[in-house]
DNA sequence: TATTGTTATACTCTATAACTATA
DNA sequence: TATAGTTATAGAGTATAACAATA
């Protein structure tokens, strides 16, 4: 049985609590991608990628990591982190390091300068994003901002 | 000034609300980004891409359009549009019929076809993230329900 | 002359398969 | 023999530029 059961505790109905949930997913779906679409857009430094953004963000909260560990979080494939982190060594972003344990590994580090361009491109994103917030209203943006968190953790389970 | 003004009175400030904001803003963007790469592996139809369920999507909510209509719509480029109707017209997902007033434009519709695959891929998509949903606490999902159409809001703003 | 849609073309990102080095 | 990472290659999706038809 579906773990949907914990929002309906008998089983998984038919019903219109289910009708409500796949509207919800639905809009969900359709919300994120196409929102994705709009924020590739929106890249602060038009040199870096969406997903080159992503891994200095999972960086930025889980400090160093190898190309195995990124790809798997980042899920992607481990030929496409190769690349990725590739970019982001040219661009001066990350450090590569040999694996202290296992000389089959790596170890990349973000560095200072990614640092202050994360920073920067916060301040932007912020802008762009607050311009179209507050076009929402008062408790449609503290919906969303309540919902960030929870988003940002169903995208990693 | 910026309307984020909403969420604090005075001006835009430098302080602890803005920095909560950004916070959200960056979980908002992770979150968002990730869903959308792994819902992309999540397709119901192997041959129909996240673009074209986009479009039907659209088309189910607002009837007929133009594929100028659905370009702007969609957040692409008219000619990436041309592709994402012709591949949905071969697949009989559509009907293209020539616009009554202008005969530069065309009429695009879904057909009956679209709708049954709508509904089915309604069903998995569903199932695939009730799984996840269901790993999730009950407010987390609460949270993640009410916020789902801000998101599509948001994101056709 | 402006607008709608299309065609031609190139670019970016990702995946799969095959390979190298190390465990 | 298994695992980490890389290289080579192909495919999907999108954009820009140039073009055709119509307003």
């Amino acid at each position: 049985m579906s773990d949907l059961s914990r929002t309906s505790p008998e089983e998984v109905p038919d019903t219109e609590e289910t009708a409500v949930d796949q509207e919800a997913v639905n809009a969900l779906r359709s919300g994120v991608m196409r929102l994705s679409r709009r924020l590739k857009h929106q890249r602060v430094d038009e040199s870096l990628s969406p997903a080159e953004m992503s891994v200095l963000g999972t960086l930025a909260r889980c400090g160093s990591a190898t190309p195995g560990e990124l790809a798997r979080k980042e899920h992607v494939q481990p030929p496409s982190m190769t690349r990725i982190v590739a970019l982001l060594e040219s661009k001066g972003l990350v450090r590569l390091e040999p694996h202290p344990e296992d000389r089959r590994q790596k170890v990349v580090t973000q560095t200072e300068q990614a640092e202050a361009m994360l920073e920067e491109s916060r301040r932007r994103r912020n802008a762009w994003l607050a311009e179209l917030a507050g076009r929402l209203d008062d408790d449609e943006w503290a919906t969303l901002r309540a919902a960030a968190p929870v988003l940002e953790k169903l995208a990693q389970l």
